[in-house]
RNA sequence: CGGGCCGUCGUAUACCGGUAGUACGCUUGCUUUGGGAGCAAGAUGACCCAGUUCGAUUCUGGGCGGCCCGACCA
């Protein structure tokens, strides 16, 4: 894509009414739009990171036999009465309204009742199972208090997938499958070294869930860590029973504040019993189908990855989520051979499949820099009146700036190792 | 939901009970061109409502909105 065309700008100054350091840098190049607290919109550039991230968990949740869906957002009291989280005493979450006829409806802040209530209709046997159902959807939640960038919004994408078993047995094959697929994921947008698997509160569903938390002195979490053994434990579930179950001592952890990126957690048969989700056994006996739950919000880890990344000059994305994996920058001083020089290594690119953003701009090196730094594509060509007549094309990284002259008839294969 | 701070051109930031200034960005022209250029000329602004006052962007009250701390966060 030619930067020229791109209609988002980027920004010198920080937002003064953001201080949470990834909507700062997501905002000033141009990646998100603040609509108010808690709402942001995801632009050109950082739609591309978005979606690059969809798609990483996407395939690793098609390789553990994850079957993709799109719930309704919409959602009606029925089923939430039957579970017993329609009442807002109970969830003080929800955003309510009414249709035009005087009904009631919520907006889906999380989707286990649709969910088992739908599965009731193509599921009856043991043959019919296990399942493994997911979506990315949009999340609705009145937060008290939206704060952190997009850590924590009112609005929000989730992969939610939801695990159908017949026994608690083979409930927890699955869900240690799915747990190595996040530490994969993790691994995959760059989090793997910060990412570890935590011990935190079942909630009133069982007596522990599994967390995934990426240390970050911007999280909301406290946990503590066993390096060793690359495991933590919530500070919400941090006792010595808990301890002694896990066999850890507390003279061997260490406090640090973390992000939640990923929760996943046994749901047992609390929403199989109240929506009447069951199959027939080989014996012919009816029992109730054993969930699961597991989530990843991709714009929580957007931002996560900014936060943990992201160096003093600006955003630096790992290959896998960058929203273009090179930034061609021509520059020219108005040198027409330049810039013939760089419109034909853009095209080149492009033949070959490797897309790239192209600073075509009629701008001095230092701003083409600056704003390379924010964008923090990982891997930048730079074409100049220097580079020419030294025969080739400079190539840098993001990461750590090293810079190397490759020859322009060897730059694809380069690109590609 | 309790507490605190704050709303000024597109962005950031001043000052002020009496003509609202600066920087970046934007427009026009010339020069410049490997790390956010220079000169010149422009355009663009006080969240809303009430009150006090000769006069309110400024003071007071209310509303709306934003951020932070805490509580909350299946």
């Amino acid at each position: 894509m030619r930067q020229s065309v791109l209609f988002t700008k980027t920004r010198r100054e920080a937002p003064k009414d953001e201080v949470a350091k990834n909507a700062q840098l997501l905002i000033r190049a141009g990646y998100i739009h603040k609509e108010m607290a808690g709402a942001y919109s995801y632009l050109p550039l950082g739609l591309r990171v978005f979606k690059n991230i969809k798609n990483v968990i996407r395939e690793e949740m098609n390789a553990i036999g994850g079957q993709e869906v799109e719930l309704s957002s919409l959602q009606g009291p029925r089923l939430w009465k039957k579970s017993g989280r329609w009442d807002d005493e109970a969830v003080d979450v929800w955003f309510k309204t009414r249709l035009k006829d005087g009904g009631e409806l919520g907006l889906g802040w999380t989707h286990e009742e649709p969910l088992t209530a739908l599965m009731t209709e193509h599921m009856s046997s043991y043959k019919d199972l296990p399942r493994y159902v997911y979506q990315f959807q949009k999340k609705f939640r009145n937060e008290p208090r939206a704060k952190s960038g997009i850590l924590r919004t009112r609005e929000f994408v989730m992969k939610d997938l939801y695990s159908f078993n017949k026994s608690e047995k083979e409930f927890r094959q699955f869900y240690e499958q799915c747990a190595a697929a996040y530490l994969r994921i993790f691994e995959r947008v760059g989090l793997g070294e910060h990412t570890f698997r935590t011990f935190a509160s079942g909630g009133s569903f069982a007596k522990y869930s599994d967390e995934f938390q990426t240390l970050s002195a911007a999280g909301e979490d406290t946990i503590y860590l066993h390096r060793g053994k690359g495991i933590a434990v919530n500070k919400e579930v941090y006792t010595d029973e808990v301890l002694a179950d896990l066999g850890l001592k507390k003279e061997e952890l260490e406090e640090k504040k973390a992000i939640e990126v990923g929760n996943i957690f046994p749901l047992g048969t609390r929403f199989s019993d109240a929506l009447d989700l069951t199959y027939t056994d080989e014996k012919g006996k009816k029992k109730p189908v054993v969930m699961g739950s597991y989530g990843i919000g991709p714009g929580r880890l957007m931002g996560t990855i900014v936060e943990v990344l992201a160096d003093d000059k600006g955003i630096v994305w790992p290959k896998e989520v960058a929203p273009f994996p090179v930034h061609i920058i021509s520059i020219s001083g108005g040198n027409a051979d330049v810039i013939a020089e760089a419109n034909r290594l853009y095209d080149l690119l492009k033949e070959t499949g490797i897309e790239a953003l192209y600073d075509d701009r009629d701008l001095r090196a230092g701003e083409k820099f600056a704003d390379a730094d924010i964008l923090g594509i990982p891997t930048r060509l730079v074409v100049s009146e220097k580079t020419m007549s030294e025969g080739g094309v400079e190539v840098s990284l993001r990461a750590n700036g090293s810079a190397t002259l490759v020859p322009e008839s060897g730059i694809v294969d380069y690109l590609r190792k």
